[in-house]
DNA sequence: TGTAATAATTGATTCAAATCAAGGAAATGC
DNA sequence: GCATTTCCTTGATTTGAATCAATTATTACA
């Protein structure tokens, strides 16, 4: 697998976006997709108030827009650069020459999709089956995994977190301080320390 | 895209299930990835008490677990023949040993669970944003498309409709009953008749 | 640093869905 | 065709989240 991202990125050209620049506007045709290297993506839509609201945060490698671009669709998203960033951009022309030679690279690109939709696939069982209680621990278990000592940095305003959640801000917040006063979770700005994961993932 | 999908028949077997009988079994490693060509699938999850919970239907051609299978995952659901069934198995083995002559094949899966993920990705804005109603008047306006005289048949239980929409039976039924008695429908058994698709739509 | 704008919390209220419980309808099996 | 089981609906109640409103905390920036 590392090998051949390693592989793949010689078919696309490595660009640089400063920190609140745009890499591609919701509703383009999908002409490109990305690999983050470095940095920060935030993903926005449009609301029909015509408002930006950020769907989600990409940070540490992935790719982006890449199911649009193989699906040949508009872009469902605006990205815009939310810290300055390293990426790699591949037109979809230039992916597909250099894929006729090696089709070890669409099977790259075919498994990545697969383990996205997997993950869909996932987070549409626990929007539909679970509880928010449940949901948000289920959050904390996941993204507790690997930080020191427990300590998740959410990036994004509890409104952008409570909206990932399917939920109001308040309801947010008082879950949240819920959690806290049974000793389970301590919050500190956009902060969350897991104190008791065991307990946490009992609620799931 | 068709002619591709027929090039791709010959690269799997096609096999015959009838009503009752198992395809594959959740858990087990995805060696083999299918696509219908006639008949109903059932896809089933087992649940925490052991029993077997409706996750989906597949009616109509189309893949069927490609995503476990290219992700190298196991099924995350059991499926099983809900009427006698046509497939086309594809043993991932014979699958990549015949997508090495043409990527076409490769680019073809890629396509197909890039549109899926842009799907599943449709569906959580859905769970997570709209009300319930809303979320039943959408699948109301997309499925009546097509269907003659607006007749929707959900062939399923109203409790596994219920859990597609992320709500209880009574819910359902609750919603249901209000549509119908401001004439947007008309509900008879498992049956649903469209009269009025846009009102519905100025529901969304 | 101080001020304005934005974000987050908290409280009060409303509303809708979950849950509990019962009755009726439909499908299934014999 | 009848009986049994399963499914669906309906009603009553509880619960939890949305909403509205106000206050406090943070952040941004002049």
């Amino acid at each position: 697998m590392e090998e051949t991202i390693s592989k793949l990125k010689s078919l696309g050209r490595e660009v640089f976006y400063p920190k609140g620049v745009y890499i591609f506007h919701m509703g383009d045709p999908a002409a490109s997709f990305f690999y983050l290297l470095e940095g920060e993506i935030g993903l926005y839509r449009l609301s029909r108030e015509g408002k930006e609201v950020l769907v989600s945060k990409v940070n540490g490698e992935g790719f982006i827009a890449e199911a649009a671009a193989f699906a040949d669709a508009p872009y469902p998203v605006s990205a815009r650069a939310a810290k300055d960033s390293r990426l790699i951009r591949f037109t979809m022309e230039s992916f597909r020459k250099g894929a006729l030679s090696d089709p070890a690279h669409f099977e790259l690109m075919a498994s990545v999709m697969a383990e996205k939709c997997l993950h869909l696939a996932g987070r549409i069982d626990t929007l539909s089956i679970k509880s928010p209680k449940e949901r948000i621990a289920e959050y904390l278990v996941a993204h507790c995994k690997g930080c020191s000592g427990g300590l998740i940095d959410i990036g994004m305003k509890k409104a952008d977190l409570a909206k990932y959640f399917g939920i109001s801000p308040e309801a947010l917040s008082r879950n949240l301080k819920q959690l806290a006063d049974e000793g389970l979770i301590e919050v500190v700005g956009r902060k969350i320390r897991v104190k008791d994961c065991k307990r946490l993932k009992n609620l799931i």
